[in-house]
DNA sequence: GTCCAATGGCTCGCTGACATACCTTTGGGA
DNA sequence: TCCCAAAGGTATGTCAGCGAGCCATTGGAC
């Protein structure tokens, strides 16, 4: 038997400022700071990242250059997220072992935040919570949609309790995302997908944690044919 | 809402020799290099692990030092993994909110890898491996138990095809293991565990999804009680 | 017996990243 | 009106980590 290469990957992804751009893109594509809001402060930032300010900020500046965000200085100034953001160029080369491997891992680690936010028990915040994102998410236009989709499947993620797996479930769709651009967006299987959110929503909700598991696997089996008929 | 703090986690999680042993440590308590059996050369490893060769080779010297390793110069030399390994002191203090989290990670991700798994045509090496990796852990000694069951749970994870899955049940299991060092083993679990497995591997051979991560699921419940009893 | 390829062991200069401190801008409150 | 807290903008000295090269050791091949 070979060595599983899987343990002896990489110690980490880039450098520092390389993965800095990383997150700040990942919190703004996953819809976490919509367009017009405000990043938090940079010093508070850096600190919660990791990195120094210095970094932080060479990240910004990447950020800005490539027209997501602009800074403003001053009290109640900040690092404000741009609207509309600037639609990336898609690159249409993809390596079907990559998309294989991004659609398994979100597979798994989607089907099971579903099941075990629905084996919890919620508290008020977090139904109100879920069902304000499915609300947003339903009333979204087209091109703020895979924001608010994310950022459901984020706040359904949210609600196991699990740091961990949230962040799992952010860098999965992150990957999935990034090839998602490369097909359109086409509205029948948005109203689709709407109605299974909000079967998904229902059965966590509802405390059903095999129905939420199941809706989810279907929701996501949906996305996962789109993107493997458009790509191959 | 307030923002996830999920998305503006640390960039790295310590510094580059740090990770380095982190990495190392895994593979061992995995079981991946067994005892007796060798790390590949330095320079191959460093470069795998993305790192520079003086880097790994503070990391190697501090495995030294804590009695993990030993090195051999010269041609047919190399790192060696010391037999028997060193019992780690286990400190008792567990916090809650990580042991919660832990563990629901694990499930998320090992449930998922067994459906996975059950749910792909496995090629004649796969099938060997997982059935190989089974006669192991059922043959295991009391002290080799935990790195041979590691190591048909990582097994299983390979099957499924996706290196960032596998990668997810590493860390997760490497995290639930450390907990697990805290508690004692015991025969009659052990013997249970091993029938669970038995029935965990014939569902994925068999290509039954849903049983596979029915048993799989049931398997996790077993230790994740365990550690829930003796550890709160 | 000699050679040599593959391995661990070591050194040195360079660059990226960091911590820290300070400067500049801005707008609300005293 | 003035002040000042909070934010972005800038400069500097230090150090971890890297790349590259060389040395030392070992055991099999010839």
């Amino acid at each position: 038997m070979p060595l599983p290469d899987a343990l002896f990957r990489p110690v980490r992804a880039g450098n520092a400022f390389e993965e800095t751009v990383e997150r700040l893109m990942q919190a703004i594509r996953l819809g976490v700071v919509g367009p017009g809001e405000r990043l938090p402060a940079e010093r508070d930032l850096a600190t919660r990242l990791g990195v120094s300010r210095v970094t932080l900020r060479e990240a910004i500046r990447s950020l800005q250059d490539a027209g997501y965000v602009e800074s403003r200085r001053g009290r109640y100034g900040g690092t404000f997220v741009n609207s509309p953001l600037p639609v990336p160029a898609p690159d249409r080369r993809v390596d079907p072992v990559e998309l294989a491997d991004a659609l398994t891992l979100r597979a798994a680690v989607e089907t099971g935040a579903a099941e075990c936010a629905a084996g919890r028990a919620l508290g008020p915040v977090e139904r109100r919570n879920l069902v304000a994102r499915l609300t947003e998410c339903r009333d979204a236009s087209v091109d703020s949609y895979r924001r608010k989709d994310s950022r459901l499947h984020l706040a359904i993620a949210e609600a196991t309790g699990s740091a961990s797996l949230t962040a799992a479930v952010a860098d999965a769709r992150t990957r999935v995302n990034a090839l998602l651009d490369r097909i359109p967006l086409l509205p029948p299987n948005l109203a689709h997908s709407n109605d299974q959110h909000e079967l998904i929503v229902t059965h966590i909700v509802a405390g059903d944690p095999e129905a939420a598991r199941r809706a989810m696997a279907e929701h996501l089996d949906g996305t996962a044919l789109l993107l493997r008929g458009f790509l191959s």
